[in-house]
DNA sequence: ACCTTTGTAGAGTGATTAGTCAATCTAGTA
DNA sequence: TACTAGATTGACTAATCACTCTACAAAGGT
């Protein structure tokens, strides 16, 4: 792993732990094993760090979300295997997963552009609008379906989490199913 | 209002603004109108002053919604009523409920007791619980109840927000009956 | 009137921090 | 070999911050 890697994932490992605030850039130095100066020659700020982890957790989190679907897929089996694979990588990245969550609600996402935003969530979005346009799901505004399956998706993964593994399988699978009931008509 | 109030007032506006972080006690204790030493005669620390912001916003909250109940509610109606208020009441309250939020995600909520924190959520637990004995809603964990309830209110919330306020009626009663109808049973 | 407690002020302090800088090292190229 | 550009270091700095301390004022009890 290079410099800047290391110090990526040592900034990740710390911001988690003790916050922003509580992780100076000195101390992501020291566990990255480099000194000072190489911090700030890769990351001009603190600021740009705290940014920069962010996008690129988020960037490899769509690379393997999308990673899974295979072309023959249908829009519910993409849907789902989106649903599901976000669950089990978040469980397998709990602190990029959290780290992404502190980010979301502190004042450092004003930081990051609103063009960087829109494109990570651009491709759901897309996958929304087609099972709307197929008649699989109801007629509801796309933001709001986005909203709530992400919503569902952090309750059943903040459920599962304090699970022993061997049980989070059927409530995974479950809260899926009790999404896509609510997602699609009902006699 | 006293002087202690409006340390806490001030303290909430700057941390949603500019994070934990990002803002010195002094900053607080000007925007306040005290001095330095004032706020640190009401709070020890900084790390008290998040905290007792913290626990009293979440007191508030419970103080409100539990106010809304009549006694001739029945277990859905007060449910209900919790779900639609908790909205209103975040509607009302957007630095507050940002706030709440800020403090889950980071590492401060471990510095607030177990206690504290179950005390807060026992009522709506005990709902919950309520609703599963009389066998209105479905036979789940109380805990993920509980967590999928709160995320889908989080859900709602998040997308009502940027919504004119003449809008936004229908869709928070739409999203409770969508919620009720994921947690009762479907034939 | 006297004393005690509590509230308030704001200058002061020691520690910490983000970011700088000049110097050295490394690797690629001609 | 000589040159160059980027990588790396770590001591250094200017600023900031949480918190202290001393002094004084207000309130309230006896």
């Amino acid at each position: 792993m290079d410099k800047k890697e290391q110090i990526l994932a040592s900034a990740l490992k710390l911001f988690v732990e003790f916050g922003f605030h509580g992780t100076p850039t000195s101390k992501i130095a020291k566990e990255a094993g480099v000194s000072n100066g190489t911090l700030f020659h890769y990351f001009a700020t603190k600021e740009d760090l705290i940014k920069e982890l962010y996008i690129t957790i988020k960037n490899d989190l769509n690379q393997f979300l999308f990673s899974k679907i295979t072309p023959e897929d249908g829009v519910e089996a993409i849907i789902k295997k989106v649903f599901i694979y976000f669950i089990y990588w978040a469980l397998d990245n709990r602190e990029k997963n959290h780290y992404i969550q502190q980010v979301l609600f502190s004042p450092h996402i004003f930081q990051i552009s609103e063009s960087v935003l829109m494109e990570q969530s651009q491709k759901h979005i897309q996958l929304i609008e087609e099972a709307k346009a197929t008649k699989i799901i109801k007629e509801l505004p796309t933001d709001l379906i986005y909203t709530l399956a992400n919503s569902h998706l952090m309750g059943i993964y903040n459920y599962v989490v304090n699970l022993p593994p061997d049980q989070q399988k059927p409530i995974i699978e479950n809260g899926f199913e009790m999404l896509w009931d609510m997602l699609t008509e009902q006699k």
